[in-house]
RNA sequence: CGGGGCGUGGCGCAGUCUGGUAGCGCACCUGCUUUGGGAGCAGGGGGUCGGAGGUUCGAAUCCUCUCGCCCCGACCA
């Protein structure tokens, strides 16, 4: 892509409305424009990002085998009132009336959207189990949306549910979704800390949030020092017992700022860490709630009737923009872990309208979009400094700069976006480097 | 929803208390000079002050109502 031509309206001043530095540095690299309180445009950097996370969950999600589907925004009110969460949900619930006043709402969830699908269709035991998910928009009414992306009204998001025979079924699901979210977010460079959470009217431990640290996290948590170690989570074996994996994470203390145990957190010593954290998944087991409204049931092996046990899964992909910001950013701007990043390297013309620079880069960025790497060129005619900032603002990984001193030695300037680091290397070096 | 704050060129702000017909920086346009970390000089365009009503000879400034946004709290992927 080049910059001249790419729709990439930075913002040198903070805007005022901007509290914390995820939302700062979205609104200042271009990536995201406010609509209203809590609904936000995602410009082409930023919906880049937004696409990358989207695509990372997916494959996770895929890799246990829940398989995809899409589910409309806006649901009939009838299906809520059969689960009687219409009256139960409150003002949170966008309510829509249509032409003919028929109540209808945009989703905040999918529950008896999916479990009514289902249900019609699954009819013997032979049908489970099943894991299902979508990645949509939804809409909370949130009486104060606030931190961007982060907390907005709309937001988007990845919701699995998970339908199965027996408890067993379900602990094996809900062990699989377990795991496919520390290494989805591992994959994005992300600590997350799997954390007991409040289980509802079902009971039992089949419940957790997934924290990512960050400095400038929401809340305060405390946790092992064990649990920030998943580096041997890519040699797991999906389809064996999984067990054994949530029980190394569950076993462990993780608490979020109230659930806190100091006199647990004192006997840890030098185990314990405590940190910022920000919420950017929930997976909870809820047994029969659903598939009772909805009769989701099924003709058991012996004729007998079997209703599913039901879990539901959720990943906060469009707050993940934010919380990876908050997780990896300096003074200068975002820091993209380059599993996420809108493009993998920066290409910097120094002295546009220069043969010898402009040739070098063209010829550069023509061999870099040849092996396939993502490359923003920034061909515009503006002054080195703006595109230095420009470029460290929106934090692609690596950086190649070509200016006249460059051109003349025969090099050009490759330069880590985290690190700082910078070297002098040629422009062959450069390109295998980032195809290494 | 309770408490607080703010709406003035694209962005950031001053002016509001003590009414007199709008200003600064950045951005933008033109020219010249510059050209490795958001340039310099000169010239220029753009706002009726969130909206409605009221008081007044006169309102960005005062009064009433209203809309929007932000912050703290309670609540949440």
């Amino acid at each position: 892509m080049r910059l001249s031509r790419f729709f990439m309206p930075t913002i040198k001043e903070t805007p005022s409305e901007a509290q914390i530095v995820s939302h700062r540095l979205m609104l200042r690299a271009g990536m995201i424009r406010q609509s209203s309180a809590g609904i936000y445009s995602w410009l082409p950097l930023g919906l880049r990002v937004l696409r990358k996370i989207e695509q990372i969950v997916r494959e996770e999600q895929d890799a246990i085998g829940a398989q995809e589907m899409l589910m409309p925004t806006i649901q009939p009110a009838d299906l809520w009132r059969k689960s009687e969460r219409y009256d139960a949900y409150g003002p949170e619930m966008l309510r829509i009336t249509d032409r003919h006043d028929r109540d209808m709402l945009y989703g905040p969830t999918n529950e008896e959207q999916v479990t009514e699908i289902f249900a019609d269709a699954a009819k013997s035991y032979r049908d489970l189990p099943k894991m299902l998910y979508h990645i949509q928009w939804k809409f909370r009414d949130e009486v104060r949306p606030r931190f961007g992306v982060m907390r907005g009204r709309e937001f988007f998001m990845k919701d699995a549910y998970s339908f199965d025979l027996d408890f067993e079924g379900a602990k094996r699901s809900y062990n699989k979704q377990f795991v496919a979210y520390l290494k989805t977010f591992k994959r994005m460079g992300l600590t997350a800390i799997p954390m007991k959470a409040d289980s509802g009217p079902i009971g039992g431990d089949m419940s957790h949030e997934f924290v990512i640290l960050a400095d400038t996290g929401e809340s305060e948590v405390g946790c092992h020092r064990d649990l920030l170690e998943n580096e041997w989570l890519n040699t797991i074996d999906l389809e064996g017992d999984l067990q054994v994996v949530v029980d190394s994470f569950t076993d462990k203390y993780a608490a979020t700022d109230d659930e806190r145990d100091l006199d647990i957190e004192g006997s840890l010593g030098d185990d314990l860490v405590v940190a910022r954290g920000i919420e950017v998944g929930h997976i909870f087991f809820f047994g029969t709630k659903y598939s009772k409204a909805f009769n989701a049931v099924v003709t058991g092996p012996g004729g007998d009737e079997i209703t599913a046990e039901m879990g539901s899964y959720g990943i906060g992909v469009s707050r993940l923009v934010g919380g990876i910001i908050e997780a990896s950013h300096d003074d200068d701007g975002i820091i993209w872990p380059e599993s996420v990043a809108p493009f993998k390297v920066g290409l910097i013309n120094l002295k546009v309208g220069d043969d010898e620079c402009d040739k070098a880069c063209e010829d550069l960025y023509r061999q870099l979009q040849d092996a396939g790497i993502e490359v923003l060129l920034d061909d515009r005619d503006a002054r080195a400094g703006a595109k230095f900032a420009d470029m460290d603002l929106i934090g692609l990984p690596w950086q190649v700069v070509i200016g006249p001193k460059a051109v003349e030695a025969g090099v050009v300037e490759f330069k880590n976006r985290a690190s700082g680091d910078r070297q002098e290397i040629s422009a062959e070096a450069a390109i295998a480097q980032l195809t290494a």
